[in-house]
DNA sequence: CTGAAAGCGCTTACAG
DNA sequence: CTGAAAGCGCTTACAG
């Protein structure tokens, strides 16, 4: 009924149930008969260990926790898909964890997988919980840091290039020609806030222009902020005859906006936004997109995880950043 | 540096480790007094137990399997999310497991779930790996199948009202006039194909309408046979004046399909979709959807798995069939 | 009400 | 090359 153990594996096989653990983890100091004995009781009663009995008295559980902001964002599920594929080409699991920008949430959650034990830790942060974070590091549970980074916090980190890519948009806008171009950005506490409104302002100074303050919007990735804040755009006496909007949440709510004050992108406003969803190519005109590598963030970071836990060294923190890359009309299915 | 284990909290309050057992876990018969001696150690040292040794050592891992075919749809991203809420708020932890459609996927994470020792799992099955489900309901391991059923799988089980939400699809197209209606849906291997192809056929049926076999495609849910598939439609002979699409990823591919040839909804052909993803309301105008509540999806679903494990009763499996709604052209941000 | 002890299923020194 | 034994951190009968 229940499975069979070590202990059901030693007894058919006529061995103790070191040697059986030895041929288990393939050690090299095994009898090549007795290892093909003990394998075929393994096979014979599909025998397969039990994790937890593994994961208490071994080192390694063989589980990784994914810390993510908002699973409902495609951005992060694409990525823990190429984080999930990942994992499970090298036999590990996944505690999926939705932190929902809650500093609080993700304490929780880290503190759980504290004692779920897992090997390593991939994060999206809130930004807070700095001292559990060391606290996983202290501990040589390697933490990798994905989609953002906390400053001082020093850890493996695989990001975009956020501001390459904003400059990237807002330059297409003015090569198109838009004078007054305007912006819908996130937080400026971090860095996928910040680093695309640098991009802006460095595409402005390329072309000698300065940015108009009231231009300028902070919202916080939210949908609603896009609508709310490009109605606000909307009703400038400076209005502005483009936009860069800084993520594909805002940028929802800002078609929306746009489209209740029956504007046509491009010919009555301009109009790029950061990641490319798949309703960008469902607008017409299908939207300029600056699309992020968002399976290969997940990738990599994995990548970066695998690598401490295989190769354990004291190797300094590494970053990754990733590319971004601006989408003009074209579409695939 | 590590975790305070069960025994220093011993220590430190002068008891022994079966008495700090009985107090961790609300066992009534503690003396008050030692009951607060006791806390007052664990939260001197901020103890909190290993979940690996209460897993091995109890029954109980706090943690379910959550399998499913495609997280990258938005269907399922949703789903988990309302099945991540409802664990949450339960203490447990969750275990995110892609099948990606494939039984044999499937089947490795049905084998490594177990011997994590899951305490309960919801899974949209593949349709394979019986035998192996019913190992995990031998072993008094609740399972909840969600958004699609096994026939002959007795656990558990929530699904949309496929077959409704098609027939108010279709029918609504009837009501606008449309006479000639083709449809492209699923497999009819499995229930989220037969039964939204059911509805179809009871809602022609109730307008005294016989179905064209030309207009009926079969295909795989992906946006690729949905392209394909729209694309024979609009070569046939007897053309359909419109469509219904039987999930979000076809009816994507037929979108595509249909502005190649310049077509415009609902004017050239009438279009309505089951799913109601965000890109609908993107398009102008907004498509006629038929959405499911698949936030509600997860909670039902992590509701009956919590009703079993916590009264783990032997009562009869249950099924929930929830509504789906027609969503004609409204939107909300 | 409390403690000593066994045991969950493994891995890993320690002998031989 | 192999086995007996300790121990990972808990829970749970069994005594008292």
């Amino acid at each position: 009924m229940v499975s069979p153990t070590i202990k059901d594996v030693a007894k058919l096989a006529g061995v103790s149930i070191a040697t059986v653990s030895r041929v288990l983890n393939d050690y090299d100091n095994v009898n090549p008969e007795t290892r093909i004995i003990v394998m075929k009781a393994v096979d014979e009663l599909k025998y397969t260990a039990n994790a937890l009995a593994k994961g208490l008295r071994g080192q390694k559980t063989k589980t990784i926790g994914l810390i993510v902001n908002n699973i409902l964002n495609p951005i992060y599920s694409v990525m823990a898909q190429g984080i999930e594929d990942t994992a499970r080409e090298k036999g590990y699991h996944l505690f999926l964890c939705n932190s929902g920008f809650n500093p609080k949430q993700e304490e929780d959650y880290l503190e759980a997988l504290w004692h779920k034990r897992i090997d390593g830790l991939i994060i999206s942060p809130t930004g807070n919980n700095i001292p559990l974070l060391e606290k996983y590091l202290h501990a040589k549970i390697p933490i990798v840091q994905v989609d953002r980074k906390i400053v001082g916090l020093e850890t493996d980190t695989v990001l975009t290039d956020n501001e390459g890519g904003a400059n990237l948009g807002v330059k297409f806008l003015l090569s198109k020609g838009y004078k007054k171009i305007a912006i819908i950005v996130g937080m400026q506490t971090i860095t996928t806030g910040m680093d695309r409104l640098k991009g802006y302002f460095s595409a402005l100074s390329e072309y000698h222009l300065t940015p108009e303050s009231s231009h300028i919007k902070i919202g916080d990735f939210t949908k609603q902020t896009g609508y709310a804040l490009m109605k606000e755009l909307l009703s400038l006496e400076i209005k502005p005859d483009a936009v860069f909007v800084g993520n594909n949440l805002m940028a929802f709510g800002a078609i929306l906006a746009i489209r209740e004050h029956k504007l046509r992108i491009p010919n009555d406003i301009g109009f790029v936004m950061f990641d490319n969803p798949e309703w960008a190519q469902i607008h017409e005109p299908p939207l300029v997109t600056v699309e992020q590598p968002t399976y290969l963030l997940g990738l990599k970071s994995a990548e970066l995880l695998f690598n401490r836990l295989e190769f354990n060294n004291g190797s300094p923190p590494q970053s990754i950043l990733l590319e971004n890359k601006l989408l003009v009309g074209d579409f695939t299915i």
